[in-house]
DNA sequence: CTTATTGCAAACGTTTTGCACGTTT
DNA sequence: AAACGTGCAAAACGTTTGCAATAAG
């Protein structure tokens, strides 16, 4: 069973096809970063995608600056968003922008995500009222999760 | 007329309160930086700060080290507040802390402030049903301001 | 006179870039 | 063969830190 809605080979044609709309290659780099966000459910750095790479080919090299030109890459094409903080840089997540919002520890860094409706419609309704044209939005909740309030007693 | 609802020298005396009740000294660069925030509505980077304070006292030099430092301790006695995105760095405002969130036009970089008291209310509901014990969150809105769409034609 | 604060420069971690070499089309 | 992509190392960027000199209490 999948985690995700879509199976990896449609997503890689999705992806090849984007890239020969823009006279890209398709090549083994690209490929392994989209296959690592498929295959890794959660928020990563590019650091740590890159050791993740490394950790399932060991034979192959991949530079950190094609990590991030390729998330880059995917990002722009909407096969994978990122989530920015503060000076430690951004995290990626595979998806093909499902919007969903965060909910952050501050103690152990859990994220969770999730998607309300009402919220949804609220911004929509606040862009409005200052003529604003919406392209996007984020929104972070920061907290303690359930696991760390309970071992703090 | 004061753009702010508190006046300056209440605000600097709040200062040097927080900052006796520390053991910190009140010194010329806090000073400054905390005017330069108060005198320029808006949200600025560390580096946009020492500029403008170069620019009203060209003999002093105020390190930028001076400045991240000083910006740090006001947030944390909530007289600033500070925006963060992806890479590029924090910018600060002056503020004590009434909550809002922002309206960023990704043509002309403009931050438009708000507060909803609805999403204020959804978002406390999101926290509760995930078991979250909230402590901050931030809500940004990117899009095209009413100015710069009336410009792309 | 004690303690905190400053400016400087070096260090930092993350991200970007220039370039010669390799790979895809 | 042409054009794009790669790894590498260097550069860039925003931010933090150690330190000797300086200023506040």
């Amino acid at each position: 069973m999948s985690e995700h809605l879509i199976d990896y080979p449609v997503v890689v044609e999705r992806f090849k096809t984007l890239l020969k709309a823009n006279a890209l290659k398709f090549t083994k780099q690209r490929e392994l970063v989209l296959k690592c966000l498929y295959d890794h459910k959660g928020h990563f750095t590019p650091e740590e995608i890159q050791t993740l790479i490394q950790k399932q080919n060991p034979t192959l090299n991949v530079g950190i600056a094609t990590i991030y030109r390729t998330l880059a890459l995917l990002e722009e094409e909407n096969l994978a968003s990122s989530l920015s903080f503060g000076t430690q840089g951004k995290r990626y997540e595979f998806g093909m922008h499902q919007h969903h919002d965060h909910l952050i520890c501050t103690q152990c860094g859990t994220i969770i995500e999730f998607f309300d409706e009402a919220l949804e419609a609220r911004q929509d309704a606040i862009a409005k009222e200052h003529q604003f044209q919406m392209q996007d939005h984020t929104m972070k909740i920061y907290g303690i999760c359930n696991t760390c309030q309970s071992q703090q007693r």
